[in-house]
DNA sequence: CTGTATCCTTAAAGATACTG
DNA sequence: CAGTATCTTTAAGGATACAG
C-alpha cells in the first residue's frame, strides 16, 4: 500500500509488537523478562524479536548465550509515536489517573504532544490538510483528486 | 494490563481500524469509499465501523439509509499518533519520497513530533524516563522497582 | 447504497515439551 | 537462560450471496 502509515504497521502494527518497543524504551532487555513482564508465549516473543532484529528496530547485543535486545535508533525513534499513543489511553480510554509517567531524565513529565505548523501554530483534526506527496502514486492521486471533487459537493 | 498503550491499542490496535481512522481523517465518511480506498472485505468493515462507533471515535451522522461516519473529537484526538507514525514510516520504512503530506490549511508541511519536556528540551530513546504514575497498580510498581534494581548492577 | 449472514481458509496465539 | 519444535485451538479475514 501507498502510505507511510500502512508501512509503520507493517512493521510495528500488531499488538504484542508495539507492547515489546514498549517495554524495550522501559529499559527491559532480556528474553525471559520480556516474557514475564508480557505474559506472552514463548513462541511468539521469539518470532517477534526476531522479526524485530530483522526489521533494525531492536539489535541483539551481549552474548550468543545471553543475549541483551536494544532498541536501535530506528526503534528509538518510535519514541514520539509511542508516547502519543500513551496520552491518547490516558486522556480517552482509562478511568482515573495514569498508570505510567513518562518523563525527562529529571522526572518532569513530558509535554502533551501536538502537531504544528512551521509557524508553529497548532493543527488538529479540523484543520489538518492532507495532500499527495512526491512519492504518490496514480492510485493516490486520483484517491485524493476524488475526495477533493466529493468536498466540492 | 495496568497500561495506556495497551489500552489504547485495545481501542485502534489492529492493522484495518488505524487505517480506517487516518481514511477518516482524510474526509472519508462513507461506506463504499472507506471499501473502496482499503480493499476491505465488507463484513470487516461493517464490523470495525461498529467498533468504532461503539468506542465513541467515530459517530455515525447522515440517514440511517445513507449514514456518515465522522470523527468525534475522541477520534480527533488520534491525530498526533497518526501523524508520528506516518512520520516515522517515511523516515525510516519508505525508500523514497513520501506519498502522502501533513499540511495546515495553508499547505505547509508539519514539523515532526518532538517530546518535549516543561522546559522545552527535545527528549529521546536516551533521555527519557518511565515510572509508575498515580494509577499504576501494584504490579506495576514492583515491575519498574525491579527494572531498577537491574540497572544499578 | 449499506449493510447482514454464511461459509471457508489461513494465520495467529497459547500450551507444553524439549534442546544447546 | 534462551530459545526451538509441535500440537491444538481460536480468531480473523476474504468471498459471496442476500436483504432493507
Amino acid at each position: 500500500m501507498n502510505c507511510s502509515l500502512a508501512r509503520a504497521l507493517g512493521a510495528v502494527g500488531d499488538w504484542w509488537t508495539l507492547l515489546i518497543v514498549r517495554d524495550a524504551m522501559f529499559g527491559v532487555k532480556r528474553f525471559s523478562d520480556f516474557q514475564q513482564s508480557l505474559g506472552i508465549a514463548r513462541n511468539i516473543l521469539s518470532a517477534r524479536l526476531e522479526r524485530l532484529v530483522a526489521a533494525d528496530i531492536l539489535s541483539r547485543q551481549g552474548t550468543a548465550a545471553r543475549p541483551l535486545y536494544e532498541l536501535t535508533a530506528k526503534g528509538q525513534a518510535l519514541l514520539p509515536a509511542l508516547v502519543a499513543l500513551m496520552q491518547w489511553g490516558d486522556a480517552w480510554e482509562v478511568n482515573g489517573a495514569p498508570p505510567v509517567l513518562v518523563t525527562d531524565a529529571a522526572g518532569r513529565k513530558v509535554k502533551p504532544l501536538e502537531v504544528r505548523s512551521p509557524s508553529g501554530a497548532v493543527i488538529n483534526g479540523a484543520t489538518v490538510q492532507f495532500s499527495p506527496g512526491p512519492g504518490a502514486d496514480r492510485r493516490t492521486r486520483a484517491f485524493f483528486k476524488a475526495l477533493q471533487a466529493a468536498k466540492d459537493d
